[in-house]
DNA sequence: CTGTTAGCGCATTCAC
DNA sequence: GTGAATGCGCTAACAG
């Protein structure tokens, strides 16, 4: 491997010079610039940024840790934080937890080992545990879930409010029993959608024994056992609302599987807008998230972090929308 | 920030019997391995893997770098790969090249500075440059798209034979003017999918100019407007082969809108199959690539290569298979 | 079985 | 404007 000091020796300059030259600090004679450039090319070096790292305590990587890299949302999201993570020169590794919080805790734990300059995070529950981060300095993101504890800067967005205006269009619309498939209890965003359903039927004066939810876990397959079991209950809703992407493929496919017509039968409204929700037919209603946005919100918060270390922990929210489709119109 | 020597103080114990312990290597006084124990759990003590790194001129994270991240296919590759490579005890970051040659270059130089233990690639284009990396001895293997140096290790998809068979199944359910959607020159993918078409009309005797290929730019957009560019071509087709999920989306766009319906005025196979398309209506004929066994591959011979650096390089083929739903069977 | 010593590659003092 | 010396935190020789 060609080191620093390879260079400086084929530039006949000392190992400092070359440093001085590849970082542009102080000042260097324009002839002994070129003579290292030259080298530099011929002898193809890379700084080792490992060296690099620990003699400055820092690096330029900032992880991602999603929970499900099969969400649209996140996906999306890690575009924002990319965009503008990059133009800051750092750069940004996306990390897989998968809704796994051991996972979760390994990729935390290659965080602080590696000190990457800084964590943004999906938590897979409330009670993630930051404290590694903190110990070590290493600044925190929260996004899309609340953490129990409020110590960290979070990008959320507004779940509960969507979630009541969504439920409160298809009562609107003329469904008189709406159900909600909301996500697994651990998870805030499932807690909120599930919470801002229950708003908009109280607030309609549907009584509270007349709601009808399930828990499932945010993936396709709990979706479909979901609105299978509803289909299947006593008294199977006519419109539902679901909390998330991948849920909402279930539950479609169980529909058709058991020829449920939408809207007809069955008043769909999702959270989530992926590309197909347009393509499908009928076409889906959905909760648009700012997911890009979220992103980029992100980077902005770890960025500032980075530069004021002790400021007060800032949370930011952002508006979701609704986008009307007609899978929530009855015909 | 907490040291080793730290840890060695607190124990009273020198920093080599810290390491020792820690890392399980010869063997240590229970007695002093106690007394380590407790120190680093005190001190809440964690290991920094850039000075270990360096020390060890290795680290043990796996970099993968794909050209789509909204592409299901990488996405559910990643799964493959991470499940073997975690077991093996390396962590998988991801890195997301848009279609970006730059972007790739970034990230490779990234994967060169930080010294990662490989580097799996979905190559932006065939000439990328993959010199840098082996200068430094990192292990690469190219998934998905064809390099035009043979020199790496790679995991490729049948791509053209399954094309040819998507296509020869259009023309056996009695479509006569079959078009092609593929995606930019530059990506080997879409020039084997686009040969893969001709085959089969060359077998099936369509002369050589009644075929109708469009490039795209294997995006939404992209698949839109060249099939919206077919359908007021002359002589719009009756069916369509779309080269991958991203196009496909736009495609079934582009037919919603000019009321053309599937399959009666447009047969439709799709190269990759998306969970959503089972659900839309009809749900779509696909080719299935097997992206959980690309990873798992591709992250066997990382390994591999590991251990014998000098072995000479690999090509493993997978084969694809063809689901047939209604999107391509006349009624 | 344990401690001392040295060096991984680099950026930064400090002399010159 | 330049070079020699030092240390970031760790592990592998080596010596005891």
């Amino acid at each position: 491997m060609t080191t620093i000091y390879d260079v400086a020796k084929a530039a006949d300059v000392s190992a400092s010079t070359v440093s001085r030259v590849l970082n542009k600090r102080g000042t260097v004679d324009s002839t002994l610039a070129a003579r290292v450039h030259a080298a530099v090319a011929a002898l193809q070096y890379r700084p080792n940024s490992i060296a690099r790292n620990l003699r400055l305590q820092s690096t330029s990587v900032i992880a991602l840790i999603i929970s499900d890299i099969e969400n649209h949302f996140f996906t999306s999201m890690a575009r924002g934080l990319e965009d503008v993570a990059s133009r800051a020169g750092y750069s940004v590794v996306l990390c897989n937890a998968d809704e796994n919080s051991k996972k979760e805790r390994d990729y935390l734990g290659v965080a602080i080992g590696e000190r990457f300059a800084g964590v943004i995070l999906s938590p897979a529950t409330a009670n993630t545990d930051l404290s590694g981060l903190r110990d070590q300095g290493i600044p925190v993101v929260a996004i899309d879930r609340e953490l129990r504890e409020h110590t960290v800067d979070s990008v959320l967005v507004q779940t509960r409010s969507a979630a009541e205006r969504a439920t409160a269009h298809l009562l609107e619309h003329g469904f008189v029993r709406v159900a909600c498939i909301t996500g697994p209890s651990k998870a805030s965003t499932a807690e909120q959608r599930l919470a801002g359903y229950r708003d908009a039927l109280r607030r309609a004066g549907v009584r509270a024994d007349r709601t009808l939810a399930r828990h499932a876990d945010y993936k396709e397959g709990g979706g479909y056992a979901a609105m299978k079991s509803l289909l299947d209950g006593p008294q199977p809703p006519d419109a539902v609302f679901v909390a998330n992407e991948q849920m909402a493929l279930g539950v479609v496919s169980c529909l058709a599987d058991r020829g449920v017509r939408i809207p007809r039968d069955m008043g769909l409204v999702t959270f989530d807008d992926p590309p197909w929700a347009r393509i499908v037919s009928p076409p889906l209603t959905a909760v648009a998230q700012p997911s890009y946005d979220v992103g980029r919100t992100a980077a902005r918060l770890l960025l500032d972090r980075v530069l004021h270390r002790e400021a007060a922990p800032r949370t930011v929210w952002l508006e979701a929308e609704l986008r009307v489709r007609a899978s929530s119109i009855r015909p």
